[in-house]
DNA sequence: TTACCAATAT
DNA sequence: TATATTGGTA
């Protein structure tokens, strides 16, 4: 604002990223549009209706979706040319081209982020081959792209699970080794977490918690977060980061580090029964959560 | 050059 | 919070 401030005679258009959740590019935008008038893009990976209508409403010239296509931004200077020819003029064209907008983002597809997340191309047994969204910047690891990590993860043994090797075993398309490290990265600091949390509640006295007390812990020691998940449920979540066995339900002794020798075709042809999508990824590391 | 990985950014 | 990107290092 205070660059604005100091050269609203030159700035000739500003394009403003969507802030959350405090929301300053719409008071940005409030404040640009109603002391300088320039025209204002917002951009955002948002597509929602109503959060494009709420930036219109208040002034935006164009509401622009990430990821972007450079075809998108060849145009972006009629908002300068429009703002020139006059305000009257501005008005009419401005609400025309407002709905023109919307309906044109409706008519791509794009408005609704919510309508299918599945960008996944899978065989018949489930295993994800390949992902690919171009529209989505973001990958999401789904359940089964996730158990896939693990198979990988856990078929070379804790300490040579690197972030290529992992990719190649898990074979999908378009995944990059980047992604995998990055989730790698994750992944390593829940395990560390887990197993420190283990030691420290490993005494039985002390696992359960009154449920208020326990909050209050909660926000002094940001480990202690994690100590939920293995009050009892501990040894659930293991089972299920380890590769899926044929015996599972034994139980027990199924160690988070431990080197299996698993070959690659050992989890090819694994199938988990009950393959729910939907806001799984919510759960993947929080099996807390019910 | 390539890849790891911790830190940092989005 | 979940994922992406950066930058030092091997």
């Amino acid at each position: 604002m205070s660059f604005i401030y100091g050269n609203q005679q030159t700035v000739d258009l500003i394009i403003c990223d969507l802030f959350f959740p405090t929301e300053d590019s719409l008071l940005i935008l409030q404040e640009v549009t109603s002391k300088f008038g320039i025209p204002t893009v917002i951009m955002s990976s948002n597509g929602d209706t109503s959060t494009v209508m709420k930036y219109i409403t208040n002034g935006a010239s164009d509401f622009l979706i990430k990821p972007l296509r450079i075809e998108e931004l060849k145009n972006i200077w009629q908002h300068v040319f429009r703002k020139q020819i006059g305000a009257e003029h501005i008005r009419k064209c401005n609400n025309a081209q407002q709905v023109d907008q919307l309906s044109s983002y409706r008519a791509m597809g794009i408005t609704e982020a919510t309508a299918t997340l599945d960008n996944e191309i899978r065989e018949s047994n489930g295993t994800v081959t390949d992902i690919r969204d171009l529209r989505k910047s973001r990958l999401s690891w789904t359940m089964q792209l996730h158990r896939q990590f693990i198979a990988a993860v856990n078929s070379l043994g804790a300490d040579k699970a690197v972030p290529k090797k992992i990719l190649e075993i898990m074979k999908v398309k378009h995944l990059t080794r980047e992604q995998v490290a990055s989730h790698l990265q994750k992944y390593r600091l829940h395990v560390r977490n887990s197993t420190q949390t283990l030691h420290k509640d490993d005494t039985p006295s002390s696992s359960s918690y009154p449920n208020n007390e326990s909050s209050i812990l909660r926000t002094q020691l940001n480990s202690s977060s994690n100590s939920m998940y293995f009050d009892q449920d501990g040894c659930m979540e293991i089972t299920d980061y380890s590769l899926p066995k044929d015996d599972l339900s034994s139980g027990s002794e199924c160690i988070l580090g431990e080197r299996n020798n698993y070959s690659p075709e050992c989890f090819q042809d694994f199938r988990w029964d009950s393959d729910k999508q939907g806001s799984e990824t919510t759960y993947l590391w929080n099996f807390e959560a019910e």
